[in-house]
DNA sequence: GTTATACCTGTAACCGGTTACACACATCAA
DNA sequence: TTGATGTGTGTAACCGGTTACAGGTATAAC
């Protein structure tokens, strides 16, 4: 790698000059200008980011880190954050934290050796000291705070709807999914559908779950089923548990949207691909990571900022695992 | 944040004190030692990653290229790759290329400016000039070079299963599915299944689609069964274009798989959770993550290497959008 | 003619680590 | 006693950039 003293010496002028005609900044006479450039592009240099970094005390690199990628919520709020951050010229170092405290200090402690400029968390404990003692900026994704930066779907209303709108269309024995008890966004989903349940004087059951993996959403559809056989309107914890259902609600036989409705949560790509599609709650995540980004953006770069969070609102979004309200 | 120099002040001895105490390198004597550490705690010190990276040349981060982390496969051969690096104390920069040769290089460039120490790329040109430039280790996930270390799934042998399975329970009028002509293992699985359902002298459509998108999915379903009505097997792109297959056949009426049979590819984690569940070609994504990790692990630390390609067997998996065979 | 100001460039300190090298001292064998 | 060897520590150069500061020249203002 050629480093800024290869380009002094070539183009014949020192590495201050070199330095300035690289970052357009104090004088530097035309002529020089162009033999520095010639220089640059002869050796192909580009410059040593860390060496930058270093006197700097400041990188382009921004921290991400989320709960688990493999869940597919996750994927489009990275994009956003990435896309975003990509106009800037940020780049992102990423980690899973599987909603681990452990892991969770271990990354952001080497987010901050590796002197990223910010950071962008989705943690359960927002208040945590790690993050009171942090001297960069940080915006909390999906998770909220009401003091510190963040940028989160109107889960409780979320929860709200998705009973409101299958009461609208019939149920009267509803099954309540209650998410990860530590996850916060799953409580107040959880939370709001209990809430409007209550309030109409409906009977309801509660089906307790500590994740939202995979393998184990299919374990759950059937301890549904099992447990409370004439429900006739599910409330998922999100979109994966709700696919595990409508499947259980097909091996048994029951008709969706017929015998059993079944509203998601989250909106992933695929509800839209199944078969019945999964009516579900909508949250923007592709726009809620970009948003997060650009609120990072104006921490990181010292603007004015008016608003230092955004709650998004949630979106019914009616397919057809529901029924069509008369 | 404490610097290496308020520690040696602390502690009444040298930078170069702390350093070896740091490093576990060179004498020391046990009670400066316990000096030291005493400093570093009561500090809270931890080295600047970026001063140590400037002077070493070396850093503890890995650059992770990937199509688009949107797209289900990736997400697993994400995890499996930071799984892995995680225990050795790495972190990775990731990006997106969208298969774009320009973003591609972009990332690869800022790679190289914060020294990372190797890295992983999911490309389609891995003979690109700028791969061959790199003076850093590369691994190659998913895609292949003769020449260079990669880690990928035998795309050709999937494509043969898939048609061979088909054909086993009964599909006269097949239709193949080919993905983007640009994504070399999309080209695998189509040739592959090509190669079988020629030898066997079977009748068969083609439908050519340009992307693993979600949202054009479902159109390619729609044109699929308008052009090939009376197609009674489908061999799918991805499971994502199969998803959308099984859900246009359901709306149509058609059953599965009396009807149509469908094979998709790739074993996302949600195709066991369609309803019917989805049979498919099955790729070790997370294995192949990590193992990709491990080899770059073994080529960045200088170890002999054995083999420095892996090719992983891919495996039919028998679920409900195939007939039982008799 | 003097002074102010803009323009242009180089020297060297600095960022926070690592390490080559020098030096001091202790121990032990010849 | 001498010298070889092992132990323990500090000084300073170095990694590759950025920038404060100094100094030189040219032009304009008074």
């Amino acid at each position: 790698m050629a480093t800024i003293k290869d380009v002094a010496g070539r183009a014949g002028v020192s590495v201050a000059t070199v330095s300035r005609v690289l970052n357009g900044n104090g004088y530097v006479h035309e002529d020089t200008r162009q033999k520095v450039e010639e220089a640059i592009r002869a050796l192909n240099y580009t410059p040593n980011e860390v060496a930058r970094s270093l006197y700097k005390k400041k990188s382009k690199l921004v921290g991400l880190l989320l709960p688990d990628i493999t869940n597919p919520y996750f994927p489009q709020l990275a994009r956003g954050v990435e896309d975003r951050m990509q106009e800037n010229d940020y780049r992102l170092i990423f980690g899973n934290s599987d909603e681990n405290r452990e892991k969770e200090m271990d990354y952001i402690q080497t987010f901050i050796q590796n002197h990223v400029v910010g950071i962008i968390s989705s943690t359960n404990d927002p208040g945590a000291e790690m993050y009171a003692e942090l001297r960069i900026p940080i915006v909390f994704l999906d998770r909220t705070t009401s003091d510190r930066p963040s940028v989160y779907a109107d889960g409780r209303e979320g929860g709200r709807l998705a009973a409101r709108e299958i009461i609208k269309r019939g149920s009267k024995r509803i099954t309540i999914i209650q998410g990860p008890a530590h996850v916060g966004p799953a409580m107040d989903r959880y939370e709001g559908a209990v809430e409007v349940v209550r309030e109409r004087g409906l009977s309801y059951d509660v089906l307790k779950t500590t994740s939202f993996s995979f393998t184990e959403a299919e374990g759950w559809a059937q301890d549904l089923f099992r447990l409370y056989p004439d429900t006739d309107g599910v409330i998922a914890s999100n979109d994966i548990v709700a696919s595990a259902v409508l499947q259980e609600a097909f091996r048994l036989g029951k008709r969706v949207p017929e015998d059993v409705q079944i509203i998601g949560f989250d909106d992933i790509p695929l509800s839209r691909l199944l078969a019945p599609s999964l009516s579900t709650i909508h949250q923007p995540a592709y726009e809620m990571g970009r948003e997060a980004a650009e609120l990072l953006i104006q921490l990181m770069e010292g603007q004015h900022i008016e608003r230092k969070s955004k709650q998004y609102p949630v979106q019914f979004i009616e397919r057809q695992t529901t029924r069509k309200v008369d």
